[in-house]
DNA sequence: AGTTTTCTTGACCCCAGGGTCAACTTATTC
DNA sequence: GAATAAGTTGACCCTGGGGTCAAGAAAACT
């Protein structure tokens, strides 16, 4: 490989994790060949297809991040903590990163690393939730399915309200937390609901501009 | 008006209920259209926007169907009933139409009339909840903008799971139900957890094609 | 039936995104 | 310092959505 093609790779990987992390893994790779000051044609030559970009690119930071937050979940003492713990850490991420975010919804346009990083999570949330349930503290018919879908349905959320609230979905998760416990206790929140003024822009965005 | 141009008017109406119902609001209009066998510059002519075929065609509906659902929930003699028979009703109604599920979601395009739908929408669901909150059935900080919140989430994985597993989201409103309820009881839930073969279709829609 | 008014049509324009490729430029090699 | 191989570019094509409008068709009026 030439020392141009090199550098201008280098240059591509920096700009696509940029917009990766600000935007999510559907970006133009127009866009992304423009913030690195290429040409698109570039782009299409060096890394051939949006997924190949995202393998070197996010993948392994994300992997590496999902993968922390489920080794400290099965670290924790109390099974139940852990659990929490596990539920909010993921959202917490996907809410700050727009790329984990995608990941974790898996099946973007199928990148291969992708969809293991995607299996993986699901058997953490899988052992994570069974320990807990184990421990007696989680209703024992919930499922590492049903936390794929609800950490499908935050990602969403937690985009739809980045620019506004930023921690709005942390009184979903709440909610979720205090149903899934077998111990009635009812925490109080610690974010307020959002204003009016605020649901507009929200919703707006929940069902419109993706 | 001319009399082909109201049968054309009818033929479009007609069309768009149909394609509203099936695919939400942002159907494109050359398609209704196409359906009703007539020109789109016919469609632009009788109606202008797409917020005048939403108002004339699903405004009414949704309004009707939503306002029974508000009613019949403040007519239980439980309010904590009433509460959990509106949220599973309104969720309901998004999963069986799209339509609906877009108008709840507020703010398609900004047609008039849906946003006072939208409004009305929250003014009975803040009544629902701050009578079983009295009742002492219902977590006290719960918000009618935390329940649209939910409504607008329901909206995008009921459409995800339409396909594969219609009934799929009875479980998160389940999970949601308990951590609301003031009473520990945690029910058998009634839908089984998707299989995984089905979380790939359902992963891909609720994050890809929308 | 002829005239006028209203309506319909489909070709046309716009934009944004994905993707390709011939012609050009630049690094590397000898 | 050529010759050659490798890489870059941007014009170009395609798709699918929104939207407009001159010309032609059809209803309504007299």
């Amino acid at each position: 490989m030439r020392a141009d093609a090199q550098r201008n790779a280098e240059k591509l990987r920096a700009a696509a994790a940029e917009l990766f992390q600000e935007r999510g893994l559907k970006v133009p790779l127009k866009e992304i060949a423009r913030r690195a000051g290429v040409s698109h044609g570039t782009l299409y030559n060096l890394f051939g297809t949006r997924e190949a970009l995202i393998d070197e690119v996010v993948a392994g930071l994300a992997a590496d991040r999902l993968g922390e937050a489920a080794e400290h979940a099965l670290s924790f003492e109390e099974a139940g903590k852990g659990f929490a713990y596990y539920i909010e850490r993921v959202c917490e991420l996907q809410a700050t990163d727009p790329a984990v975010a995608d990941v974790v919804s898996g099946r973007f346009p199928a990148a291969e690393c992708l969809m293991a990083i995607c299996g993986q999570t699901k058997d953490a949330a899988t052992r994570i939730i069974e320990r807990a349930q184990l421990a007696g503290a989680v209703r024992p018919d919930f499922t590492g399915e049903d936390l794929l879908l609800f950490f499908g349905t935050n990602a969403l959320l937690a985009r739809a309200v980045a620019d506004t609230a930023p921690d709005a979905w942390r009184r979903q998760v709440a909610f979720l937390l205090t149903g899934l416990s077998t111990e009635p206790a009812q925490e109080p929140l610690s974010v307020a609901p959002l204003a009016p003024p605020q649901m507009y822009e929200v919703m707006g965005r929940l069902a419109g501009t993706p």
